[in-house]
DNA sequence: TCATAATCAGACCGAACGGTCGGTTTTCGA
DNA sequence: TCGAAAACCGACCGTTCGGTCTGATTATGA
């Protein structure tokens, strides 16, 4: 109503709409694999509309990687509201191997696909990658320094190593669970590092195991 | 001497100089990625030459694929020489975080590089990645399985599950240390999963964890 | 030694690539 | 309501793609 209302212009829309069809094309086929005529196909715009909105196919990857990562930040967000300390890690953990059918992009972990592809070709998208997944391991490590401060882990827990060790261990699953078409490298992985983060409790004869679940 | 020696053709030696040079192109750049005219300056062959031993760029890319996998394993044979039982497993880990600089092939693991790209779109090279990761699966699992004769660990532990858990954590760790640069994510990993075979010994109190270390 | 077969170079092919641009249509504030 | 601006299409550009083929060259068995 006010003058100063920000219009939503439909180029706006537009353009969200090709990142959200894009996302999942560049996800699935890489960024040398993808096609532009693809991308056409995919969104249901024309080239012209395209490059209207993004400057090169790689300005238009890097975004629909971001795209993605908006994604999953917000599914990875959801699955711990309500919990606190290790409960949010073991959370975390155990959605991951657990998107019930629908993945929250196609085609995998976006931030592995980037990583493996781009990291000897692609600089650009390498960094977003980088950067990416910098911030998943400071949530990991937040959330642990949180649990350290609740007192629930021991001091020796190094927060952003345990941050890389888990995510390690879940990505080399999903490759493998991609690989293989098979879940079961998932969930043993899951099953494997619940089991790890549930011996760093402290004060293992209180809490007898995980007694709450 | 005999007459019946086999004779080396020259082109098979050309065939294995292109497979050679083509190995760590493909690895590095993925299948997509790489093209013909990189591999004929990496190889220093024309393309009728090529073309000559292959019938088609995939044909090239699945059997440098296999190079590619002949070179890992026979390094990691190698590695295993006059070791048994776990420490045969362990060597295995440990040179995972120590090609010394000079990696088997320039790129990463073909397996896990070929795994990424190939499963949504490439069934052929996915297929021979699966092929590989199996054989690798079925290595680590032997492994455990004399460790297991020889009593060195406990009958409860399933050496199939715990070599797919052993590859997660390695190749999901390889993934992070290319992408940052930083052979730090190898070492922890590395260094995690050694503990953990450790914790499988029997009889620790006998053995006193890696007293001959 | 020499004829023949194996090997290889590089010009060439049609198709598909990423990207551009002028013209048309649609949107939206005044 | 209407005109300017934004959005969009699709033909078109030069380049590079994977792949073919012919003629020259080299290796090799008899």
């Amino acid at each position: 109503m006010s003058t100063t209302t920000p219009r939503l212009r439909k180029g706006e829309a537009t353009r969200l709409l090709i990142l959200e069809r894009a996302a999942p094309v560049f996800n699935q086929r890489g960024y040398a694999g993808a096609s532009m005529s693809e991308l056409v196909e995919a969104t249901g715009i024309e080239k012209g509309g395209i490059y209207n909105h993004f400057g090169s196919k790689e300005d238009l990857a890097v975004e629909a990687f971001d795209y993605s990562i908006s994604l999953i930040v917000d599914g990875y967000a959801a699955v711990q509201e309500g919990k606190v300390g290790l409960d949010r890690l073991e959370a975390i953990i155990e959605i991951f191997g657990n998107w019930s059918g629908h993945p929250l992009v196609a085609g995998g972990c976006p931030i592995m696909n980037t990583a493996i592809e781009a990291d000897d070709t692609n600089p650009a998208l390498a960094a977003r990658a980088r950067a990416a997944m910098d911030s998943w391991h400071r949530l990991i490590g937040s959330i642990l320094k949180d649990a350290k401060a609740r007192g629930e882990v021991d001091g020796d827990v190094d927060p952003y190593e345990l941050a890389t060790l888990v995510t390690s261990t879940l990505e080399g699953s999903l490759m493998l669970t991609r690989l293989f078409d098979d879940p079961a490298y998932k969930h043993r992985a899951v099953a494997s590092l619940i089991e790890h983060v549930e011996s760093l409790r402290k004060s293992p004869r209180q809490r007898k195991g995980r007694a709450n679940r």
